[in-house]
RNA sequence: GGGCGCUUAGCUCAGUUGGUCAGAGCGUCUGCCUUACAAGCAGAAGGUCCGCGGUUCGAGCCCGCGAGCGCCCA
């Protein structure tokens, strides 16, 4: 068997991802099974490309799939792609630009055509990238939002909740972005503070030589569309003011002062604009008093006509000129600086401008309701379960849901309004007439939906809803969504909502919220800063399996991952150990005439006995033993989602259980020379064993040396992807094996340090002696040919109380000695004094709480017990150390 | 303003119900090209668990206050 002497995961992962698929290894039947496993992927922008951060939520979700599937689960992992409305469009439109093409000149119909092309194009990105890494998803269930089923699916949802009252259409002040032209929801504005001003601008009053009254504000440029001044009731100083009007400067229009809760006195003069127009807070008082609202903003952020002689300019350029011709007629009163927030637009940064416009909106309050009681009664986890909490919060104060976009890229909202009466006629087919006046002449809404309203169908969207198909009752509820906190309230929620509303039973039934992947300064990636990882070029510098290590390893729940180069390099070097631990055992294989074996299942699998001894070999023992406590511990961590803790057991296990010790104590039977070892059944068993134990975490690697291992004729899987999990057996816990092997292991360490501390040169072979009175004697006997091969060094076994040496190491079973050169000896006494002191602080601490009456008397007998036990080894440490010195 | 979280070795972080929990990886230092692996082997050093107070027989762990840092919502 040949076998490269380096790790080079290049060679075989590109074949083993492909491979996967051509063997249909992730395809999930929709058939009853006793146990399903389902997962939908948050679905990636359609245009885009991935880069770390999905690799590590989709490292973390194919972890927990495989290991479902390996556990014989009915595994389902969903694949597909978001359409991306806002995003796609900006970015199609901007390439269009660079080829000097206007989107808006080439038509809504010819810029979908020129999207979809862009999408057959640029749509495989995302799927090659996650076959190249490994995604174990069933692609033969892929899907995109704007898919024919998902966009029946869109409709049926939109047209059910406007039947039920629960959309409506209206004029509200919404979130506009001037740049994408559209209004957008609240959650796609981020609010951000900026040092700005607040000015103090001076109203004349009508009727009242003299008198002015003075508003503050922070956005003069708005006071042109001025339609009142407020005055708070209990206001004792604007009592005068009540029922008049005021002068609106620049624009010379009389305004009512209105009395209202508007006006805080505290705030500034104690008196405020009110242009219903151009403020959320002034629009609602404008409904109050029944103000006419004048909008003088536009929604391309140039001033409307309205403006009067502002008009056409873009509202920054706006600001300027009206505090200038203001200062011209003195009625500035006061300018104070004034820290204040500003509301920008999620995908471009333009700043965003509260306009007035009609708009479709989701009734959210009574989808809410049910989404709430879901994750407080448990039906839904999250994990981390603090993450409910922000849930909730968000939950309870949430409000009504601006679904309609000006763009062209999306679903087109199911609205047809009649040209002859206005009716609006919302329905799941094309209708050909108004219900209302039977007028033909309908036309479609031109808006489309908010992304996230498909995106929030999603978990039953793409299982086939609206139809009740196979794939929906298999696999709806789905059992996990492992996703970013970043769209908790975007997705997740929605899909609450949505979910109990449609499907009336939840999405998932658990949430894992993953952290961010930070660079090694702990920043953020961001183009910006320059210092993203493409997954991509990583993967084919360190190989995608120890790229997925890396990450997994930092993977603590609720803790961001810090990736770094070195932890990258160290991963590797991890998978280069695997590997080198195969080539070793293929080589030895070659050597002794031992073909490729794998046991039909672990389940059938016995122990070989030696041929000579008729006995179990202990360190086959032994490796079994820690691979059960191994198996118990991988999978509690993934079932926990402690990917970190998985990945670190692995770790342990594969490289300083099975490396260091197993397969050093298994090169002593080779060098027996007794050719076909009765024990290479074990070895290969435990190897193979362990290769499923690593599967979810490194998939290639596993899945190369496994079917290394593999023979034609053995009834196992095809891939080690579908063979069985390694689980926790009680029965195969061998405390006896465990026992005697950390006690070599101990014998070997503790004799390797001394030699170290003697400063002597490992070639040399030391003579010394083990001390013990307890069964530690005759395991140490039965090894010491282990202990010389592995520490260097050949050991008498004595019984007797252990002379004075400085080369000496003690534990409660057995002191070893070791003769060294008495110049070497005066390391050795000062990391005696040490221990010493040690033990000195150890057993004053001990006896300190043994002589403690209310210790005694409160803590439990066990721990008693322990404290007492512990005293006992600490006395008998120091005698033997007094005595060596 | 409201909410959430973090502070443990030089760095990045584990530490699940308070009692073998003071840990891992990387880095550092020392010695080794021992025929699976120098992407390696062997050994070692290194911590006031942010500070103060409290509960408890016993506190990284629970409670309160404070300091510093970060995130989300308004």
């Amino acid at each position: 068997m040949q076998i490269d002497k380096v790790y080079e995961p290049q060679r075989f992962e590109p074949h083993w991802a492909q491979w996967w698929i051509d063997a249909g290894v992730f395809r999930a039947p929709a058939r009853d099974a006793a146990r399903v496993f389902s997962l939908v992927i948050p679905p990636p922008n359609v245009t885009g490309s991935l880069h770390i951060g999905h690799m590590l939520e989709h490292t973390e979700i194919d972890m927990t799939v495989r290991w479902h599937r390996m556990r014989g689960d009915n595994t389902l992992w969903l694949p597909g792609t978001d359409h991306a409305g806002i995003a796609t469009q900006m970015v199609v439109s901007r390439k269009l630009a660079e080829d000097g093409i206007n989107y808006r000149e080439l038509g809504r119909e010819e810029f979908e055509r020129r999207v979809w092309q862009w999408k057959a194009q640029y749509g495989d990105t995302i799927k090659r990238q996650m076959i190249r890494l490994g995604a174990s998803c069933d692609w033969s269930r892929e899907r995109f939002t704007l898919d024919a089923g998902l966009s029946r699916a869109v409709r049926e949802a939109f047209v059910r909740l406007y039947e039920k009252g629960l959309i409506y259409r209206g004029e509200y002040m919404v979130n506009w972005c001037p740049d994408c032209h559209t209004a957008v929801s609240d959650l796609e504005v981020a609010h951000s503070d900026v040092a700005g001003h607040l000015w103090h601008i001076r109203y004349p009053v009508n009727g009242l030589a003299d008198r002015f009254v003075t508003v503050a504000t922070t956005r003069p440029e708005t006071m042109l569309g001025d339609t009142a001044v407020a005055v708070n009731p209990k206001d004792q100083r604007y009592l005068d003011l009540h029922g008049r009007t005021a002068r609106l400067p620049l624009m010379d229009r009389d305004i009512p002062v209105i009395v209202d809760e508007l006006a805080d006195p505290e705030f500034g003069t104690g008196v405020v604009k009110v242009t219903p127009a151009h403020d959320p807070n002034d629009f609602e008082a404008g409904r109050r008093h029944n103000l006419p609202k004048i909008q003088v903003i536009g929604d391309t952020g140039r001033m409307t006509a309205e403006a009067g002689p502002y008009a056409g300019i873009d509202r920054v350029e706006a600001r300027h000129r009206v505090l200038a011709d203001l200062e011209k007629l003195g009625l500035i009163a006061k300018i104070e600086d004034y820290p204040l927030s500003i509301g920008k637009c999620q995908r471009c940064k333009a700043v965003v401008e509260p306009l007035i416009s009609t708009q479709w909106f989701v009734s959210t309050k009574p989808l809410a309701a049910k989404a709430i009681e879901v994750v407080e009664d448990g039906r839904i986890a999250f994990v981390p379960p603090n993450w409910s909490k922000t849930y909730f919060e968000w939950m309870y104060n949430i409000r009504d849901w601006c679904i309609s976009r000006q763009l062209w890229w999306g679903h087109r909202i199911p609205a047809w309004h009649c040209r002859e009466c206005r009716e609006i006629v919302v329905a799941r087919e094309t209708p050909t007439q108004c219900p209302r006046c039977g007028s033909g002449r309908l036309e479609q809404d031109t808006d489309v939906l908010d992304t996230w309203f498909s995106s929030g169908l999603w978990p039953f969207s793409t299982l086939g809803w609206p139809d009740q198909t196979e794939d929906l009752a298999a696999f709806y509820p789905t059992s996990l969504l492992i996703t970013g906190f970043d769209i908790l309230f975007f997705w997740v929620a929605r899909m609450i909502m949505m979910g109990m509303e449609f499907m009336g039973d939840v999405p998932f039934r658990q949430v894992y919220i993953h952290g961010l992947v930070r660079d090694a300064e702990r920043q953020k990636m961001s183009k910006t800063r320059g210092n993203v990882v493409d997954p991509l070029v990583v993967t084919e510098k360190y190989g995608t399996d120890a790229v997925r290590m890396a990450l997994l390893q930092g993977a603590a729940p609720g803790t961001d991952i810090v990736l770094t180069e070195e932890r990258m390099e160290s991963s590797r070097a991890f998978a280069n150990k695997i590997w080198n631990a195969a080539r070793f055992l293929f080589l030895k294989m070659e050597t002794s005439g031992v073909e490729p074996w794998m046991a039909e299942s672990l389940e059938e699998f016995q122990p070989e006995a030696d041929a000579v001894t008729l006995a179990v070999r202990i360190e086959d023992r032994w490796i079994f033993s820690r691979l059960n406590s191994c198996a118990e511990q991988v999978n509690r961590a993934i079932e926990q989602h402690r990917y970190h803790e998985a990945a670190q057991v692995l770790w342990h296990f594969f490289w300083h259980e099975f490396c260091d010790w197993y397969l050093e104590l298994k090169k002593l039977r080779f060098q027996e020379g007794t050719g076909l070892t009765p024990g290479w059944g074990n070895t290969l068993a435990a190897f193979e064993t362990a290769l499923r134990l690593l599967h979810p975490a490194m998939p290639f690697l596993t899945e190369e040396l496994w079917q290394r291992l593999r023979t034609d004729g053995a009834k196992r899987p095809v891939s080690i992807a579908l063979a069985a999990y390694p689980q926790y057996r009680r029965e195969l816990t061998d405390h006896e094996a465990e026992h005697e092997i950390d006690l070599l292991q101990e014998i070997v360490t503790m004799a390797r340090t001394l030699r170290t501390e003697a400063r002597l040169d490992p070639k040399q072979q030391l003579e010394g002696a083990l001390y013990s009175r307890d069964g530690a004697l005759e395991i140490a006997q039965r090894h010491a040919e282990a202990i010389q091969k592995l520490a260097n060094v050949k050991l008498e076994f004595k019984t007797e109380v252990a002379p004075k040496a400085a080369a000496m190491g003690s534990t409660a079973l057995f002191d070893l000695v070791l003769h060294v050169p008495k110049a070497q000896e005066d390391a050795q006494r000062k990391r005696l004094e040490k221990e010493r002191e040690q033990l000195a602080k150890n057993i004053a601490n001990s006896r300190r709480q043994l002589a403690d009456e209310t210790f005694l008397s409160k803590a439990p007998p066990r721990v008693v017990e322990s404290i007492r036990q512990k005293l006992a080894d600490y006395e008998a440490q120091l005698q033997k150390i007094d005595g060596a010195l």
